[in-house]
DNA sequence: TTTCAATGGTCTAATATCAGACCAATGATG
DNA sequence: CATCATTGGTCTGATATTAGACCATTGAAA
């Protein structure tokens, strides 16, 4: 016998979902990548400071030397710029890029797989979200919820183009957030942001705007209501709007 | 001013979901970690024999050296046992440990929050793999699917008591797997790990597994129809059983 | 019986990363 | 104007991790 099988009918079991890379690469390039996904995401937005380098470095769980190379890093790209002193800091200056269609095609070609597969996480986990929420809020009502909510809607409808993106994303966490898994925030944070170089190759349009506006609502209104099955139907049918196009571009 | 906000009104958004550490330990300990989570899932049965050091270190990511001393210290805890020489290798002497429901009780106080994290994270990824599944499938019919589904679903009612919880474990993951996003694998994996000291602590009941067996034929019947919303709800149903009982030890 | 490819076991030198101390600049505050 | 708390900038020595070479053992196959 090849293997001392206790018992011989075990079937051998496809290893590559849990034999991935312990680290996705070292401290410095994971610092890096998380940096600019705060950036690209707008969690610190245009102008706005990061915490200090060494609570910064706290947070992120790395020293603050590898910290500051990441910093030099993204200093050299053009992100952010830092200035000393007390009132000092590292601030952001970052501005988002005009979309690009030609970029986006690359990128779809490119990746065509990782896309497919964020997109289809991303709708997982989303509508999975928006389920929870409903679904607690029919057993127990909180008005919490509606009021976030309510806030953050509002926060998106009344963006200006730069900050669109950003509370649309805030918008769409938040209901991960309320669903009071911070697994489910992560997940969602990633999908998110595995997403955040393809959305924002997409131009904002007014009409577009509109219209997923109006599909924001129904999110909205199906949660607050308890309906846990429109909810996530709302939510499926928001992102397979996104998906769609994006697919598009993958031929 | 204290932040020179080029647009005065930018909502200050909480970082707490971004700036968590880039890496949860160090690489020895996250390797540990890993290789823990491969044995008690079943990934790599009693008996069974992990990939070759030299290979299963550049899986992992990790130097041969890092990887060794997690398995040192899985040899001191006696979940496996090496031989060398050609034909040898690192093998799996773990078996799951009898059910203890003081142990579990004991668990569910001291983890509470993560324990309805889990449950609510692992409802929302594996009911959107379900779902995703019988989507494809309803637009795109592929018999591999339901061969796939059909022999995972043998192998869990024709398991011996000992296999039952990997061979489970391995239906459960086969549906993500299916659905075609390594990141809703890896998050159903996560899941599913994160669940399994407490799922461990259940007993193995014959009533119980008949029920589940139902259940999971439910499941597969569902995602074969195309049926997104049945299979949806057959996971919830399935899932939710889990939970209720889970949720029972929390008082 | 011999061969030998594949395995675990061991070592070294180079690099990455860390913890922490210290310096330098800044600008609101008194 | 002087103070000084807070910030980024710099350095050092210790530790973690890596890449890679080399050794020791095994047992199926020739």
């Amino acid at each position: 016998m090849l293997q001392q099988d206790q018992s011989p009918a075990l079937p051998q079991i496809d290893l590559s979902g849990v034999l991935r890379p312990v680290r996705a690469g070292n401290a410095f390039e994971e610092t890096v990548e998380r940096l600019l996904t705060i950036i690209k995401l707008g969690m610190v937005g245009p102008g706005q400071r990061f915490p200090a380098e060494r609570e910064l470095a706290a947070q992120l769980g790395v020293s603050r030397l590898t910290l500051r190379e990441a910093i030099r890093e993204l200093h050299g790209a053009g992100y952010v710029s830092s200035r000393r002193g007390r009132f000092g800091g590292t601030f952001v200056t970052y501005t988002r890029p005009a979309p690009d269609r030609a970029e986006l095609r690359r990128l779809a070609l490119e990746e065509g797989d990782k896309l497919t597969d964020a997109l289809t996480f991303r709708l997982a986990v989303e509508s999975g979200a928006a389920e929870a929420v409903a679904r607690q809020l029919a057993s127990s009502p909180d008005p919490v919820v509606a009021e976030t909510l309510a806030a953050r809607l509002a926060d998106v409808n009344g963006a200006s183009p730069e900050d669109y993106r950003r509370l649309d994303t805030l918008f769409h966490l938040s209901i991960a957030d309320l669903a009071g898994s911070s697994l489910l925030v992560a997940a969602c944070a990633d999908a998110r942001w595995r997403l955040n170089d393809f959305l924002n190759a997409i131009p904002v349009l007014k009409r577009n705007i509109e219209h997923t506006a109006g599909q924001h609502r129904a999110i909205v209104q199906a949660i607050l209501a308890g309906d846990c099955e429109r909810a996530r139907a709302a939510v499926a049918e928001h992102l397979e709007g996104t998906a769609a196009l994006l697919r598009g571009f993958l031929g």
